[in-house]
RNA sequence: CGGGACGUAGCGCAGUCCGGUAGCGCACCUGAAUGGGGUUCAGGGGGUCGCGGGUUCAAAUCCCGCCGUCCCGACCA
């Protein structure tokens, strides 16, 4: 009950206090979403919306830098090509949506709509691979998804989402491989450098791997509370669906071969994310590349004279913003305080406030206010005459150090471990506990106890490796390699 | 799917025990003043009390049934 009153209170719940509270309450009040009609569906804003297009279209960029192409295949999913794979059938089917009626009669099959789309771009595959000469095939498709979850989350987990999914398909085992990597590697870089969200990038345990993937990558994120979330997977798919939809080519020794495949995708949670990693007891922080407004121009004045000056400035500053490609907003509502617009603009995360009154028209200067700081830090004055130059240059900076920010925030909540009792006495305590970078032996049986006895997880044996054996933190047998373990979203 | 709570205005809630004119805060509309860090005052609009049945002169309130939502546990991008 005391969670729902601070929802109609003015101020954001302080993201310390409750960090799931605070969570739901600034993607509602920063209008990213809404919940929907539909049990588990949600509804997306269009300051929503708009992170996701922003991000999406670069994402698109540098994944058709990589040579994959965009296509696009049905929602419908005839139900028997999900049981082609034994482990995916064996993943996914507990939470498929399936259709049987249409058109008034029952369907003679069934269809499903798809959780993932494997299947169908298999099956389609199969008939547009001949020849070693059609290889590699590699596609990607913008989709909604449905997935039919028990519990769900705004963006990190609910019934139906929009993702990217990308397939391909190679002559080698080698190449695959390499594709599923190249992958791991874009979406590192885009999640690091255009959402400043630092992550680890690893290999998943037998456990948390794709079902019916012979080795699944992924990037895990540390939010603000201490636990980690995945934030995009790559998987090395091996021949386990070649076999199962018959995907084979001739190769230049006319001899039949099945072909090797990825598959890697990204989806609407890392929206959850951006809220999550950078966030503030102000509300959201949005990094500059995906906010759909860069910077708010606040005419300040009280008298008709004072705006008969303030006004056409701020309006020649949102001008020379905008002419500048600078995504701007002039805040000229009426009857709102000045006050209230700054705690307005702090909560929907926009990363720079330009503040423009009559002191400022006199001086020829305008108050920058950034996001990313606090305090006196955050404010500075700037001449209105290069405003844009001043805007831009604070907007490079902001994404610099939100993403430094979040990277101390990781470095500090990732410890090293080297006995359970003080893992287990850690990793107990309330709130997320942050990664603990361990010993693994790789039994699923020590796996097993860790999130049986602590709800902590292997999120990820990381790439880099030192190369230095150790004891595994469970039972002490000797192990070649750590991985990190959190408690996870 | 198991355990708990709840359903009254757009949102958050009181009223239910003990039946008798539907209430409060926020938001919204109008007006005036205010305006450099969440303004103030005045006036105003808005509800088949989740749905269906029953008891009663009379039901938000009591009884029965249904539906839905949220929280806690097992599975998941």
């Amino acid at each position: 009950m005391a969670e729902k009153q601070k929802q109609n209170e003015k101020k954001v719940p302080p993201r310390s206090e409750d960090f799931a509270a605070w969570y739901n309450d600034i993607c509602l009040r920063a209008e990213l979403a809404d919940y929907s009609p539909v049990r588990g569906c949600i509804v997306f804003r269009p300051d929503g919306f708009a992170i996701w297009e922003e991000l999406r279209d670069e994402l698109d960029r540098r994944i058709k830098q990589t040579g994959a192409r965009n296509a696009y295949f049905p929602l419908f999913i005839p139900q028997s090509f999900l049981q082609k794979e034994s482990q995916h059938v064996e993943g996914f089917a507990p939470e498929v949506a399936v259709v049987t009626h249409g058109g008034g009669k029952e369907l003679e099959e069934p269809l499903i709509v798809r959780p993932t789309s494997e299947t169908i771009i298999h099956h389609m595959m199969t008939q547009w691979i001949q020849s070693h000469r059609d290889l590699p095939m590699m596609l990607n498709q913008w989709a909604n998804v449905v997935r039919w979850e028990m519990r769900t989350r705004m963006f990190l987990r609910t019934a139906e989402f929009l993702w990217q999914e990308g397939h391909t398909a190679h002559a080698t085992r080698e190449e695959a491989e390499r594709e599923t990597l190249t992958m791991l590697e874009v979406y590192r870089k885009f999640v690091e450098e255009y959402l400043a969200i630092p992550v680890v990038v690893g290999r998943k345990s037998a456990a948390e791997r794709f079902p019916g993937a012979v080795e699944t990558y992924a990037i895990e994120g540390l939010m603000g509370d201490g636990r980690a979330l995945q934030c995009g997977t790559s998987h090395f798919l091996g021949q386990n669906f070649s076999k199962a939809f018959e995907t084979r080519y001739l190769d230049d020794q006319n001899q039949l071969q099945y072909v090797w495949q990825t598959s890697w995708g990204v989806s609407t949670r890392l929206l959850g994310a951006i809220v999550m990693a950078h966030g503030d007891d102000q509300g959201l922080r949005l990094p500059p590349p995906v906010a759909s407004t860069q910077t708010v121009v606040v005419p300040i004045f009280r008298k008709p004279e004072e705006a008969a000056v303030v006004l056409p400035a701020a309006r020649a500053a949102f001008d020379a913003l905008t002419h500048a490609g600078i995504r701007t907003r002039l805040d000229d509502r009426e009857g709102l305080t000045p006050g209230f617009k700054f705690n307005d603009w702090e909560m929907r995360g926009v990363p720079v406030r330009i503040e423009i009154g009559p002191r400022d028209v006199a001086s020829g200067e305008a108050v920058l206010a950034r996001r990313d700081k606090s305090g006196v830090e955050a404010k500075s004055k700037k001449p209105l005459a290069s405003i844009a130059d001043s805007v831009k240059a604070m907007l490079a900076e902001i994404q610099q150090s939100l993403f430094a920010q979040a990277k101390a925030a990781m470095v500090a909540n990732t410890r090293q471990f080297d006995d359970y009792a003080s893992f287990k006495k850690h990793m107990e305590g309330s709130g997320g506990g942050g990664f603990a970078d361990v010993y693994w032996c790789g039994n699923p049986v020590c796996e097993t106890r860790i999130r049986e006895e602590t709800k902590a997880t292997c999120r990820v044996i990381p790439l880099e490796q030192s190369g230095t054996a150790g004891k595994c933190l469970v039972c002490g047998e000797s192990a070649s390699e750590r991985a990190y373990f959190a408690k996870a979203y």
